[in-house]
DNA sequence: ATAGAATCGGAACGATCGCCCCGCTTCGAA
DNA sequence: TTCGAAGCGGGGCGATCGTTCCGATTCTAT
């Protein structure tokens, strides 16, 4: 604290300052520059990487972010919650009238073929090496939610089986997108998800 | 399975003079206790790890293996050529008059289950930062022509949907690996496989 | 038993990478 | 315009890890 003449009214939290001006234009050009190197290389990418395409120097990278891990939950916190939000809107159509199954499935296509593509997400759904903290934890816990409650629509619905639970969900994304990951960039992507929602599906009696 | 026993180390002309005795030994403590560590941890242990467990220094490690690399693929490759056998008996087996279907799912259902439980195999189907060289790429490419052949079989029996090819199957099998090994070590195995397999019969027009 | 060589062990090296420090630059309020 | 301080950059520290080196040790042919 201090004895100067000027009392400041913000003794309590920490984000009252604005940030000053340049200052802000680095986090945000640091933020897109993480955005951008650990969707292509997941969170094996040096940090130096990062400060050298965002056009600053590591000490400013961590002058906004107090680790490389906060830096890398920033990125993938934010996908994450996009995603959740996807799943939201899946569940108001259902709430509206849509189809429950239809839903659900497209849903599973949906946050695969997106996370399929950003290794970061890929690591942070396998967890090679990735401890999370709270924000992500929470933001995770959310898509998890929105995930179960699909789930559970379509299996009420009678269009999943239901012998399947969300940690089955979960891993099976993992799995997929970590498939998908492996593969080369060729392979025309859903190929997977096909066959994964297929098995997913109830025993259906289609036929002749 | 994974008892092989180790063929003469392919580098050349090795046969001259025969190892010392100590040396053989130690050999085969590394092999061993690399076997271990690589199974339970993946290629992300440290050599150093590996040389104390098997009760030698480093340097004899290197003495015996050119690189880190060298000693994983030497253990990885045992274990692909075990699962590859595998493979070749449930070949042997259709031809013996037995279901192609029942051969091909009970076969993924064994990768599946003996890879989820090796992180070294984990690492080295889903490629997470590995190299792969001659000796592992070959093993690797048999296992995949046994893992081919039999999806074949089990496709002309009808058993499988026809458009699946080995590439997708071997992505499924990394991924269910990835997922398998990303959920603790609760969680019954077994249940993605069923999942998979499910989703890759052929649509059954089982009755009304 | 003995010498000579094969082998060992673990200290040391070099590269990588996360993170911190500090002198200099730049902002922005007065 | 001025000047205090926020912010910057990048060199540097420390830890980790793969690999190498070499003096000490152990084996084996004689």
């Amino acid at each position: 604290m201090s004895a100067m003449s000027e009392p400041p009214p913000e003794v309590t939290a920490r984000e009252s300052r604005p940030l000053r001006a340049d200052a802000r234009r680095n986090r945000a050009r640091v933020l897109e520059a993480a955005r951008e190197v650990f969707a292509a290389e997941g969170l094996a990418v040096p940090l130096d990487e990062i400060a050298r395409r965002a056009g600053v120097g590591a000490g400013t990278v961590y002058r906004h972010f107090p680790t490389k891990e906060a830096l890398f939950e920033a990125v993938v916190t934010d996908r994450i919650k996009a995603l959740t939000e996807v799943g939201r809107e899946a569940l108001a159509d259902i709430a509206a009238g849509g189809d429950p199954g239809e839903a659900f499935f497209g849903y599973l296509a949906v946050v695969v073929a997106d996370a399929g593509t950003k290794m970061d997400l890929a690591d942070a759904l396998v967890g090679a090496g990735v401890d999370l903290q709270r924000a992500t934890l929470d933001a995770a816990g959310d898509l998890r939610g929105a995930l179960g409650e699909l789930l559970a629509r379509a299996q009420s619905a009678d269009a999943v089986r239901t012998d399947v639970d969300v940690a089955d969900l979960h891993a099976l994304v993992a799995g997929a997108v970590a498939a998908e990951r492996s593969r080369g960039a060729g392979a025309r992507p859903g190929r997977l998800t096909r066959i994964i929602s297929d098995g997913l599906r109830t025993a259906r009696t289609t036929g002749p």
